[in-house]
DNA sequence: TAAATAATTGATTGTTTGTTCAAATAATCA
DNA sequence: TGATTATTTGAACAAACAATCAATTATTTA
């Protein structure tokens, strides 16, 4: 009974999710929220609690968006390396694109949630974790298909890419080129890839 | 003639570094950074101008103290190889120390400092690529001493060094531990060694 | 159609923020 | 010492902020 929303949620969350991405959490008012959604405070806080409670959605939305994407590339392909470096490569096209906003609202996130927010930071980490389980798995299916060669535990090569591709999220706030962020990339699978 | 400062301007850096390290740019506020340094807004506003003036003297002193760092270990050491690993070992101790706050100055004031602020944000990546050029002139030298084998350009393997380093301030957030971060340098380290 | 229910509106609120400035204070120099 | 010059003080200010809520509007159900 009574309305119903007027507004379409994803779209919100979308518009939403590309203020975020370029102010940051603290950077954002709810009047940049209310231009860029035409969506009035009150609106907002009756849907979404209030900032905090917005900026959390956006999070699971932009998250699930990307972990889908990745089980999408999964699925596509037979070749788990592949998959892997397909990953890395659009993530690397993502950083140089000079017109998109190439932030990271996880690893953004990560700066910039106050320890206090405890249950939003330990969320943040959750979602970084379910990105770094996804490549484990097509690593440990790698090595077992003799794609990769690793001696010592999959864990390990799984948080080192990781960490390759927290660099790359900093790299991206100094615009690098495509070809150098391409190359970086290539020099990393050469080091793990059966050749 | 007429007053000095009454303080020390050194550890009035010291103790607003702490907080900006802990909080960033956005989140310290003048009220904060009056109580921990014991100053009044007016004394801040006539030493340093303003908030941001005071941002950036604080990254300028911070960046000096930690590229002095850098030299004074090249000094030390007839190894160039072993400098680089001694400090990225360093940093991998500062980022898993519990007690300390993780944070880098520069990675952070890449994302929170705005496109509008153009001068602060060229500074910070300036003083970035003079610790990437810090670590290009060490690898050169290791190359040319044989402690390092690297086929390519050695701007290309500063830079990969460079996106580790990054990975890793990112890395900090999650609370690793001492071990993982360590074996993931070593690793770095084992790719590009000569044994 | 009427009553009930829920979303929307947007001016307003109470804080918090960065910043200012006249008065007070201390150091310097002649 | 006295005059000058600078810093220090901290209350006060305007602007920006997240959040509120009574009035309004629209939808749904009976």
């Amino acid at each position: 009974m009574g309305r119903q929303p007027v507004f379409n949620r994803e779209k919100v969350l979308d518009k939403a999710t590309t203020v975020f991405l370029k102010n940051g959490f603290q950077g954002t008012t709810i009047k940049d929220i209310t231009k860029a959604t035409g969506l009035q405070p009150g609106s907002i806080y009756s849907a979404f609690e209030n900032k905090l409670g917005l900026y959390t959605e956006v999070i699971e939305h932009y998250t699930n968006k990307h972990i889908s994407h990745i089980d999408e590339l999964a699925e596509n392909s037979n070749s788990n390396l592949s998959v892997l470096k397909e990953y890395f490569h659009l993530n690397g096209q993502h950083i140089s694109n000079k017109t998109a906003d190439a932030h990271c609202l996880l690893v953004r996130g990560l700066f910039e949630v106050p320890e206090s927010q405890k249950e939003l930071r330990y969320y943040v980490q959750l979602k970084i974790q379910e990105i770094e389980s996804r490549i484990y798995t097509l690593l440990v299916k790698a090595v077992e298909n003799n794609e990769v060669v690793w001696e010592e535990d999959p864990v390990d090569l799984a948080r080192f890419l990781m960490i390759f591709l927290f660099g790359h999220r900093v790299l991206a706030q100094l615009k690098p080129n495509a070809s150098t962020v391409d190359s970086t990339i290539k020099k990393l699978f050469k080091v793990i890839e059966v050749n």
